[in-house]
This record gives C-alpha cells, structure tokens and sequence, in this order.
DNA sequence: TATTGTTATACTCTATAACTATA
DNA sequence: TATAGTTATAGAGTATAACAATA
C-alpha cells in the first residue's frame, strides 16, 4: 500500500524491543490522544450518571461488577490485582460498601492473612439495577457507532490489550 | 450473517434517539469495558514515567501541550473547554505552572474578564523535552499493535468521537 | 443579567510507606 | 523473609457554590 513510505523493517530497528520508526511514534501518539479523549469523555457522562442516578462511584461499580461474578467471593488482593489498584485503596472502598451493606469481609480459613469479600443479596439487587441503567447509557452513548465498527473496535483494542500484557514488564 | 438474531432494524426500535438492541447494548458495553481497560493502563504507564520521569502529571502535560499550539496564548475558558475539566482546575493548574515559571498569565486588553496563558521559552523547552520521552514512551508501549491495526484504531475511533460529539447534549 | 475567573470547600481516587499479623 | 491487609498521609483531579469584576 501507499503507507509504507517509511517502513523499515522493524527487525532492523529492534528485533523484538518494540521501537518504532519517528514517523510511527507520532501516529501513535495521535492514535493515544484518540483513545485518551473518547474514553475520558465517556467515563465523565458515566461517572456523572452513576453519581446523580445512584450515588455511586465508578470504582465502586467496578468493584461491585468483579465481585458479582464470583458468590463465593474473593480475595482482597484478588481484586486489587483486577481493578489495577493498590491494596490500600481496596481497603477504603471496602469500608465504604460494607457500611452499605454491599458486601461482607470476612478471614480466610485457609490463611488467615487473607480477607475474603462476597456480595450481599442487597448488593447484588443494587448492582443490578445499577447495572441495568449503565446497561442502557452505554448503549445510548456509543449507539451512534454502526454495529460494524464497535464490533471490530473491540475486536482491535482486544489486540490491544493482548500487547499490553506481554510488555516487558516495565 | 450470522450476527442479526436480533437484529430489529433500529427505525423501528427508535428512528434517530440511539436506543440499541438488548443484545446490541451488551456487545456495547463489552466494547466500552475494553476501552476503559486499555486506557486506563496506559494512563497508569504514562502518568508513572511523566511523575518519576519529570515530576509533572499528565494533566499539566496535556495543559503545556495545549498550549503549545498557541504562541499568541489562549484564554482559561478555552483550555477549561478544551481539558474538559471545569474553571475552578484551570485557576490550579495555571498557578502550579506559573510557580514552575512555564506560562505566563495577563488580563484581556479586549475583554477585562478575560485572562490570556501563554507559554514561556522555558515551559516550551521543558515541554519539548517531556515530549520527545512521552512519544518514545507511547511508541513503545503501542510498538506491540500492528501498523495497519493502529490505523484502524485511529479512524474507528475518529468516528466514535465524532458521535460523541453528536450527542443529545445529555 | 450573563460571563470570566477566583476562591474555598469537599469528595473521590490514587500512590506510598510504615505497620501488624500471619505464612 | 515474604505476603495480606490496614492505617495514615499526601496529592491529583474533580465538582460545586459564592464571589468580584467586567460585559
């Protein structure tokens, strides 16, 4: 095609360590900017909603969306891990869904350093009813994108992710 | 194909107001979760090397790069519109990078309310140089899309910008 | 009256580090 | 020694509302 007018071939440049060629930096910068701008302006109209409709935060929706999938619990560590947070900040909205009684916290029996925390009844009505309205906003936002095009977006920004796994660790 | 199982044609669910289909609003949310997740974990990347790297947050980063377009400066109401952040952030972040000595602020000859950032040859610098690590930060932390997948990327989501744009004004 | 920006306040999310208790 | 979680602290980002100056 017409792009390549300056592609070297990345095993020249670096084999495996991931530079790109200036010309190619640059389009990811703006390809970055892309994704910084139509995220943040989604998680805005979001975290406004949830905070109007249900008092609520999204790092507590999140937290309640992993916990949900899982009755019988999980670790405290579990979920820092996957909602990429460090464990103090679990700690604080802990506190906060179990004086809503969202959830319970209870010790492991199995090591006793470790925390389990499970969804309640309440906690699971309130999320999804919660989720129901993101359900509906998300859909609303994004409904201006064909079908099409949402399905391949997920489809690359899974490669995406994939990339991102399997970086050098910083 | 294999997709339209439910695939009522919108005009009838609703001509022109955004309402998907159920199944449509849950592919929607999985496209939303995915963008959400990316994001964030190049947010957390990038924002870890621009703090250990120069002591700065991506905030103020984007606010320099802003900026930086306009050697003839721009008034606070048009960051605080173009940041998406409201009034109050900008009169904080303006005196952070004012203390820092990389911008300037002076009142509008033409409209006394006004207030006009503009940036100094050491914020410009300064910048250039946090520019020049964050392109080679985002290049490789992208390094591991294809060329073509990143182009792609780049245009699906000019498009969902723009319907973004094009929304109900909540 | 409406707009621009400032100030003050408060809340959420976050990281870090020191700490306790278990392993 | 290493790990799980807590606590305390700090800082960034944000929203809101009252306010001054100007339009």
């Amino acid at each position: 095609m017409e792009l390549s007018s300056h592609t070297e071939t990345p095993s020249e440049t670096s084999p495996d360590s991931g530079a790109l060629s200036g010309t190619d930096e640059r389009q990811a910068v703006r390809l970055w900017l892309r994704l910084l701008g139509c995220t943040h302006r989604l998680e805005q109209a979001l975290g406004q909603r949830l905070r109007r409709g249900f008092g609520t935060s999204l790092a507590r929706f999140d937290y309640l969306a992993q916990l949900q999938h899982y009755p019988d619990g999980l670790r405290m560590k579990t979920l820092s891990r996957r909602l990429m947070v460090t464990g103090g900040n679990i700690t604080g909205l802990t506190d906060q869904l179990l004086a809503d009684g969202f959830v319970t916290r209870e010790v492991d029996a199995k090591d006793r350093r470790s925390h389990i925390v499970r969804i309640t009844p309440l906690g699971l009505a309130t999320f999804e009813c919660m989720a129901v309205a993101h359900r509906q906003w998300v859909g609303s936002l994004l409904a201006g994108v064909p079908e099409g095009d949402r399905r391949l977006l997920h489809h690359l920004l899974g490669g995406l992710a994939q990339s991102l796994d399997n970086l050098p660790a910083e």
